[in-house]
DNA sequence: GTTATGATAC
DNA sequence: GTATCATAAA
């Protein structure tokens, strides 16, 4: 188990204390961090693009593809190691709101969009990603990046709802950490890529004409 | 929602 | 020169 809860670094191995001397609250959970950012953009009314009573929806701020959403609830969960059966419907209703987002919003882009959360995410606070299947985008840059989206790291929505349905809880498999080092393959054909450069150039063919 | 940067490999 | 990898940030 080398996974860990997002933005908890062990502080124990920097060289030197973070003296400030700025911030005298010394709270527990830094907000400036920025693993904290989405808690921060989910709150400004220029970055949403739904909101009702339960959650909120946001433009990625790194887009992956054409079309990148992040659908957050306003009630606050770390991340799926925290969610319980009691969020089941939250879940149900995260998912509804992503389907409206995108026929709201690409309705007639005739792109295919998947659903679903990363299993290890980097930023706090738990959000479903909604994004469109074209991964036409300068952000998408590494390896990281396209494995998180086209692996099992990417946990469909519909399988997580499930997942709590029947076990009450959302567990990882081990060594999901290991599949974001795998080969580069597409996921429409799932010929080899040996580059990024490459993989983008390969994309093009499965675009839409 | 890590990205950005500098070091290292190809 | 280009692409990937390891590390820092607060």
């Amino acid at each position: 188990m080398t996974e860990q809860e997002p933005g908890t670094a062990d502080p124990s191995q920097y060289p030197l204390p973070p003296k400030k001397g700025k911030d005298a609250s010394a709270k527990k959970e830094p907000l400036g961090h920025w693993s904290q950012g989405l808690k921060i953009s989910m709150q400004d009314p220029k970055m949403q693009v739904y909101k009702d009573e339960q959650v909120v929806v946001i433009k990625d701020k790194y887009p992956k593809a054409r079309y990148h959403w992040l659908v957050l609830p306003w009630a606050s969960i770390s991340s799926l190691k925290a969610v319980t059966s009691e969020h089941l419907e939250l879940l149900k209703h995260m998912h509804t709101v992503g389907e409206k987002v995108i026929s709201d919003f690409a309705g007639c882009s005739k792109l295919r969009f998947r659903l679903g959360y990363h299993a290890i995410p980097s930023m706090s606070h738990v959000h479903l990603h909604v994004i469109s299947q074209d991964f036409d985008s300068p952000c998408l840059k590494n390896k990281k990046h396209w494995n998180s989206f086209n692996t099992e790291y990417f946990l469909e929505s519909k399988a997580i709802i499930k997942m709590v349905q029947e076990a009450g809880r959302v567990t990882v498999e081990d060594g999901t950490s290991e599949l974001l080092k795998l080969p580069l393959r597409c996921h429409e054909c799932q010929q080899l890529l040996p580059s990024i450069p490459q993989l983008k150039e390969h994309l093009r063919k499965h675009w839409i004409k």
